[in-house]
DNA sequence: TTGACATGCAACCAAATAGTTGCATATAAG
DNA sequence: CTTATATGCAACTATTTGGTTGCATGTCAA
């Protein structure tokens, strides 16, 4: 339910890099993200840390090795909260823009 | 095709704030969004700004008053092109989700 | 046990962000 | 014309953020 912490997470592009790389290939340790990123091991730890936060990624434990997994329903939860509010009426508000856009002179 | 500047945009309550404003009442003035938000009039022009320049609001000048429509195209990408790849094979990474948890012992 | 590997924790730093204030400009109204 | 309204621009500040480095801890393998 809480959708600030969602979007802050959605919104930085290395984090959106790591829903992806799990997406390709889901269960992944934290080294193996790592790879070919151009930072630090922390620096991706942090990134998972704000990810796990927003339920973006659920984590399991194996040993010393910690494996990611990305968890899609808080991203289907945006999805059907809050962008289906524009997606639905979507014909209505662009045809009130056009209207209103019309209803001035061009210039 | 900008998608870091809309998820950017979006991260703050703020600005989706403003989103779910122009959602009810399109085409509102600067100073009308300003209404009852609890910060400056600047501060709601450069969060106005920046939904501008993610293209998820247009603006439309009519004299001296700026009025502001929302525009959807922008969330709709999102949702079709990065969101919906996480929604169609839900089923697929929760299940594997499920099978990785069930290979180590709970304890 | 010893050493290598996988991760965590904490302090620190630079850049980006969200907000402020002050002043300028343009349009509408009296 | 004068005044009030609607907005823009720019400088400044505090906080957040994304990143670093150094060291500690825990687990596997020889």
């Amino acid at each position: 339910m809480d959708d600030d912490a969602v979007f802050k997470a959605l919104a930085d592009g290395s984090r959106r890099l790591l829903l992806d790389r799990l997406f390709r290939n889901n269960g992944q340790r934290l080294s193996d993200l790592c790879a070919g990123l151009d930072m630090s091991r922390q620096a991706v730890a942090k990134h998972l840390g704000i990810l796990e936060e927003a339920n973006l990624v659920a984590v399991q434990w194996a040993g010393r090795e910690k494996l990611h997994f990305i968890n899609p329903v808080p991203i289907n939860q945006i999805s059907e909260r809050w962008i289906g509010k524009f997606e639905l009426p979507r014909m209505r508000v662009l045809s009130d823009l056009k209207a209103s856009l019309e209803k001035k002179p061009r210039k």
